[in-house]
DNA sequence: TATCTTGTGATTAATTTTGATAAAAATGCT
DNA sequence: AGCATTTTTATCAAAATTAATCACAAGATA
C-alpha cells in the first residue's frame, strides 16, 4: 500500500491523540471526515494501525517502581517462560532479543517487596538482571515517516 | 483520588481501545455516557490518564528492525545525551536506569545501514550495546488494578 | 472507452455536550 | 449516634456535533 503524505498527516494526529474525532482530524489535515474515516479503516485493515492505547500513569495508580529486567534463560526454559510471561500483570512490555540475554522486559511494581517476589518468580526460568528506571527520558514517541 | 471499581472498568476499556465512544464504554460498564465522560475528564486532569496513543506497526511503515540499545555514558556526556535523544526519530522509548549502563532505549531502524549510522552517532556519548529484537512477546500490555 | 479508486456533499443515525434535577455520599453539629 | 447540610456525582432531556452511509463526480488505470 501507498502510505502517502495524507495518511502520514492522519497518523501524526492519531499518534498524538488517538481520541480525536474524524471530523477534527479532517479539519487539521484538510479533507472531509468520510475520507478520514475511510483511510483510517483501511490502515487498520492493512495492519499499519495496530490499535489505540490509553497510557495510564503507573505512579498514579500505585506502582511506585518501574524496572527493566533482562533474563538469560536456562536450557529448555525459554519457551515455558514465553508462555508464562503473558500472565504476569507486572510486565507491560517484553521482547525476545539477540545476545547474552534472551529476554528484556519492562515491568511495573508496587514496592521493593513486590519487586523481590516478582524476581523470585523468575529464578526457575533463568538468571535475571534488574535495572531500576530512574526517569522516562522519551516516552512512547510517535513513529515518523522515513525519507 | 479514589480510583474506584468503576474507574478501573473504564480504564480497562480505554486501554484496550482508546477510540471507543463514551456511549459504548457506558454500555459496557453500566452507566450513562455523561458519567463516563466526566470520569474520564477527571482522570485526565489528575494525570491518571497520560494520553491516548495510536500504535503504528514499525514493520508496515518501513522499519525493518527494532533494537534495544543500552548506553554507558562517558563522564559529563549523560546530560548532553538526554537532550539529544529527544531529537532522534529512531528512539521510541528511552529510560534512565540504575546500574552499569545509564540509558536503555527502544529504537526502530530501516535496515543494517541505518543501524550502523545510528550507532555511530552514539559513539561520542558513550559505549553502546545493541540487542536486536527478535519478536514482541508482550506488547503494550494494559496496567491492571493492584489488589 | 470502460473500469476502478477515492474524495465530496447530503442524509440519517448515533454520540457528545450542556444544563437542570435528583440521588447518594460526605461532613458537621447537637 | 442521629439528623441536617453540603458536596459530589449520577441521570435525563435538548441542542450541537459527529459518524456512517449513500449517490455521484473527478482522476487515475488498463
Amino acid at each position: 500500500m501507498d502510505i502517502d503524505k495524507l495518511n502520514w498527516k492522519i497518523l501524526r494526529c492519531l499518534q498524538e491523540n488517538a481520541r480525536l474525532s474524524n471530523a477534527e482530524i479532517g479539519r487539521r489535515v484538510g479533507v472531509s471526515s468520510p475520507a478520514v474515516s475511510e483511510r483510517i479503516k483501511k490502515m487498520e485493515d492493512l495492519g499499519i494501525i495496530e490499535g489505540y492505547k490509553t497510557i495510564v500513569s503507573p505512579l498514579e495508580v500505585g506502582y511506585q517502581l518501574k524496572a527493566i529486567i533482562t533474563l538469560r534463560a536456562f536450557m529448555g526454559k525459554l519457551k515455558p517462560f514465553l508462555e508464562k510471561v503473558k500472565t504476569y500483570d507486572e510486565v507491560v512490555n517484553c521482547y525476545r532479543i539477540t545476545g547474552d540475554e534472551n529476554i528484556v522486559m519492562e515491568v511495573v511494581l508496587k514496592n521493593q517487596k513486590h519487586m523481590e517476589s516478582f524476581i523470585d518468580q523468575l529464578i526457575v526460568y533463568g538468571e535475571s538482571k534488574t535495572q531500576i528506571v530512574l526517569s522516562d527520558v522519551v516516552k512512547q514517541k510517535e513513529i515518523k515517516s522515513l525519507k
